[in-house]
DNA sequence: GTCCCTGCAAAAGTTTTGCATTGCG
DNA sequence: CGCAATGCAAAACTTTTGCAGGGAC
């Protein structure tokens, strides 16, 4: 049993979409990779790259991402566990890795009584081109 | 000069959406909290439910979120800094605070050349009723 | 009287859904 | 061939905006 083998059907539609997410450096909204999907294949529609996407994030082959007070969804084509900074001024978004030491989720599950999977940290500031 | 007076005028509306997110012990979103405002000012308008709720965030009365993978903004009447917990069996919220040791701000702006004003984590795992 | 606030309605924008057709497996 | 996937269009929602009327100061 391979553990990349993709659990839904392959189609020339998806592999563009996810060819689009994963080559886009920046954070890409659903309506965004619609537009950049269209040079690859004309005619794709909106339906099918937000049912794409939602196939793609559930099998963990994209992030979706809330940034911010945005309430547009944003795509990320790195999976590799990372965290996201945002810049308050122009909406420019980093990734940087913050490994919270496990001694965090510890301190949440005793406080809280859930159990933690997972966590994401964002930081708000301003980038090097906003710091006047 | 008092620190707390209000920089904008009061009027019953706004007093009553205030109370609404104050008193709840979720995390409404705009149209919970409208309807629940409807109990002690029937025909108050969506649109001033939406306009005061962006007055309040902007003077720091309330706390504007986007929690998870959900694009609808729910809004917090606890300002004090704190992060969040989501389950995600029954999308329950909890309050935590995790407060970061300040070399993670510094590290981030090592890395990435933004300059960090806040941050916010969000933990995802199971709330202790749907633990099983 | 002036200006801000409100409520209503319409608009804008994102995301979802229904359905006939297409095409992957 | 069977059935999932697609494209189109309409619907469902959330949020924003325009505007006339009303109230606070």
């Amino acid at each position: 049993m391979t553990l990349d083998a993709p659990a839904y059907r392959t189609t020339p539609q998806r592999e563009a979409i996810l060819a689009v997410v994963r080559e886009a450096g920046d954070h890409p909204s659903a309506r965004e990779i619609y537009e950049r999907v269209q040079v690859r294949r004309p005619g794709i529609g909106v339906a099918t790259v937000y049912r794409t996407l939602e196939l793609l994030a559930a099998h963990g082959r994209v992030l979706a991402l809330q940034l911010g007070d945005d309430p547009i969804a944003r795509y990320d084509g790195n999976v590799a566990d990372h965290d996201h900074v945002l810049c308050e001024g122009c909406g420019a978004v980093a990734d940087v890795a913050v490994p919270l030491p496990p001694q965090v989720a510890d301190a949440v599950e005793s406080a809280t009584g859930f159990q933690v999977r997972t966590q994401e940290v964002q930081f708000l500031g301003r980038c090097p081109a906003c710091r006047t």
